[in-house]
DNA sequence: TTTCAAGATTTGTCCAGACAAATTTTGCTT
DNA sequence: AAGCAAAATTTGTCTGGACAAATCTTGAAA
């Protein structure tokens, strides 16, 4: 029955064009067929092809010169980095455009594990929240885990929500201002509750972001733990200035 | 006379829109005008519109949602980003990983031009020395400029090392301690000079770099300028920490 | 052989229109 | 007031066409 997701046809022919230079039919370094020529092969408008090839573009895989033609850069897509998510200020974008499927919540005393991890006491009660980030599309993008001290908990639902809004709200309900933010950057293979949450291969690069909200008077605020897995990555931001680089 | 660049008209309307949002006549936070209507505004065709709202979305100010509209995400656009070296520690380890072949040194005094550029004094004697940055098997990764006073001509053979270990000569040279470091990034096709230097194809993007370090009384002590190639790239290092996003 | 101009090729820009898909709004019904 | 279905709005996909601008190729002239 139905239900099949429509694919774009510009989607599909970007997928085979990627398939066919990763096959080295077209080798890097030499030219794809023209524009032209790909609308007779498949049979669609420039627009379309166009739209394809932008995306080759834009994955890095492809060069576009007018007057020359299109180039293959690379065989692969250039993975990894992050084209569109960057700094803090990209994360909080990040949770505006992306939605949260919540997988559970539970109260739990801080373990002296997670307590060592986020700098927390051990035996506190805390809240955590677990849930999948996904693209607007439906595609998974990250596994998120939010902690926060139980006496929050009447702001779970904003925590849903992401770092953006959340800030004001944690500020808020601890009294005083949010002095520090820390963060943690760590490149893994995807554990296997990451993996199948966000439908990897077992053993795919992911990263894991941890980041851990005080307050004023130093006291942990909160702290959540990103796992961003498939060719959607982050990197750390940190501060370079006044002080030299050993 | 003549001689004119022309503007497409997607770029003059991404423009105007950019610096509306900017001038906060559309709010973060708020809707943009439908495309039918930005049409009607600007009198071009929807393609147009498009293409100028597909450009504040690749520059991360506008998320644009089907049935929902286009909502303004923040006020400016958002910088390059990294694949490899990311941050200014990074770019010492860049320095410590890659080689130096030096291509030339020479002694020139501070043309207008360049002066303006780096901040310095135009006529003052400098020293610039060129080269070229290779990955251990020999891969080129970037075009160096380095620029300094023809004083501290006595460190040059350290300034070929790299940002790391210059650090602390550049600040011995000077006097006194290195107070501001100043970073410009830049995202272009590949100048033909820096082409050729690191065997990337026409069109090829190219990131540039301009470093700018000063001393403690505010004076200009060196510049280093980067042109990094190929599928390795760097970003802007930002300090996003202390202030809640918007 | 070299140089240069004309032509051919290829991508960039732009239009007008059509329908699809998703969301929001409206208004009716309960 | 609340719920729900229809309508309106808005962006996504796609066609066909036209001309401009940049690059490459060809061939004649020097």
């Amino acid at each position: 029955m139905g239900d099949e997701v429509k694919t774009p046809l510009y989607a599909e022919i970007f997928e085979v064009l990627r398939d066919e230079i990763a096959a080295g039919i077209f080798p890097v370094g030499d030219l794809l067929p023209s524009e032209a020529s790909l609308c007779k092969r498949f049979d669609v408008s420039r627009f379309t092809v166009r739209e394809a090839l932008r995306r080759l573009q834009a994955a890095g895989m492809v060069s576009r010169v007018q007057g020359a033609g299109s180039r293959v850069l690379r065989d692969t897509p250039s993975g990894v980095f992050v084209q569109k998510y960057r700094s803090m200020s990209d994360l909080t974008q990040f949770a505006e455009e992306t939605n949260l499927e919540v997988l559970g919540t539970k109260n739990t005393l801080l373990d002296p594990d997670l307590a060592n991890r986020i700098g927390g006491n051990a035996g506190d009660p805390w809240l955590s929240i677990r849930g999948v980030r996904r693209m607007p599309d439906g595609d998974p993008l990250a596994l998120v885990e939010s902690f926060v001290p139980q006496r929050f908990a009447a702001i779970a639902p904003d925590l849903a929500r992401g770092p953006g809004p959340i800030y004001a709200g944690l500020a808020e309900a601890a009294g005083e201002p949010i002095r520090d933010v820390e963060q943690e950057t760590q490149a893994m293979p995807a554990p296997p509750q990451v993996a199948q949450a966000l439908g990897l291969v077992s053993g795919a690069p992911c990263l894991c972001i941890l980041r851990r909200y005080s307050s004023q008077s130093g006291t942990l605020i909160a702290s959540f733990n990103w796992h961003l897995g498939g060719d959607r990555y982050i990197h750390r931001t940190r501060i370079g200035l006044g002080q030299p680089p050993r």
